[in-house]
DNA sequence: TAGATTGTTAATCGATTAACAATC
DNA sequence: TAGATTGTTAATCGATTAACAATC
């Protein structure tokens, strides 16, 4: 893996990889194989096997991967063995949803603080998170050293939110409004949006009906 | 456009064009270009061609593209300009945070009905959207001839449920759950899945903490 | 041993980018 | 006219798939 560059669609199918394994654990499964996987996920058994090494984990020939390890190669590879402590900003319906989630613990996220503007939100608590108002943002996230920002505000507050947060001292943050965010060039963010999953669905449906 | 094939990237990439040129109209522009579009967004400016091209809109040399005419092309394209009905399943927090969205009728998208099996919420309505017992799905589905479903129950559920849908008509699931559904051949299946965008930020995190 | 698997190298495929002619 | 743009064809690049040697 040293210097060799990893693609970013290797990087998105590794969660898939992971989430089908985690079921095979809980089964009791103790070994797959590339071919296996690639069976069951419909990626072809190649691409699978490309996938793998580039997390760095090595098979033994006839046998396949041990689950176990293959679950902990990915989730190293990823660093979601290590949590990182991250702020949400905007306690709306996503932000509410993403504050509800259970499992971000296991995909190395543990969501720190929130924050909002509305009264009546601020100094409450979901989930054990606790909400403060937007005007702690700065002061909190230099005290606590948090790096990662989820911004779930909405489309008008969220340029300004972000360049908070990267005062704040946040070096990565994850989008989920559909603003394009205009940061410096060292300021990790990535996007999630349902429109381009939309689209793939609508033009779709559209070319089932003209049938 | 007629018997080429569209990549589903280019499809992905239409909703990003679609958004900056609504921002430009509500701005008060008439006209702009490949190569502005190509700028403002980071897209090489071929690319920003083909994809439009693929819609099947023309430019005019030296003058560009009308922004009314592009938006609708995308548009008609991607059929946002008709309405399918949706139902949605699972009125969880997501399943709530879609239903409480008012961007989907923009974008071709109606939820009519949404249903859920806790008795504390089936019977109510959510921004005008009645909530049904699951157990109505089916006959629902028969009478209103809805055509896509939302998916957006527990992991645990989604299976039964994608399978009900289907027995209720729909062709089309918007899967917000992190299953694998195993479902006929001819159902369209287009899932929404935040590990993916996850493992890219968290990579990325880990490979600027090393540095 | 034969079969099943890993892991690597080569070939193919498709998407992106470059080059350029056409034009209002 | 010169410049800016569209739209097309060719070249490049990168991702996927095929082929195959190595091995427990």
């Amino acid at each position: 893996m040293q210097g060799v560059k990893i693609s970013e669609l290797t990087l998105r199918r590794l969660p898939k990889y992971r989430q089908y394994l985690i079921k095979l654990r809980k089964e009791g499964v103790e070994y797959t194989s590339a071919s296996e996987i690639s069976r069951v996920l419909d990626v072809h058994h190649t691409q699978v096997r490309k996938d793998l090494q580039a997390t760095g984990v090595r098979g033994i020939p006839k046998v396949g991967h041990r689950v176990e390890d293959l679950i902990k190669g990915i989730e190293e590879f990823l660093n979601w063995n290590n949590t990182s402590d991250a702020f949400l900003v905007g306690v709306g319906h996503i932000g509410r949803a993403l504050l509800n989630y259970e499992g971000f613990g296991r995909v190395g996220i543990k969501i720190v603080a929130a924050f909002d503007i509305n009264p009546e939100i601020t100094g409450t608590t979901i989930l054990e998170t606790p909400v403060f108002d937007l005007s702690k943002l700065i002061d909190l996230g230099n005290r606590l050293h948090t790096r990662v920002g989820i911004l779930t505000t909405s489309p008008s507050a969220a340029q300004d939110v972000a360049v908070k947060m990267v005062e704040a001292g946040i070096i990565a943050i994850w989008n989920f409004t559909p603003v394009k965010l205009e940061l410096s060039e060292n300021i990790i963010v990535e996007n999630v949006n349902i429109y381009p999953s939309l689209a793939v669905l609508s033009h779709r449906v559209a070319e089932y009906l003209k049938k």
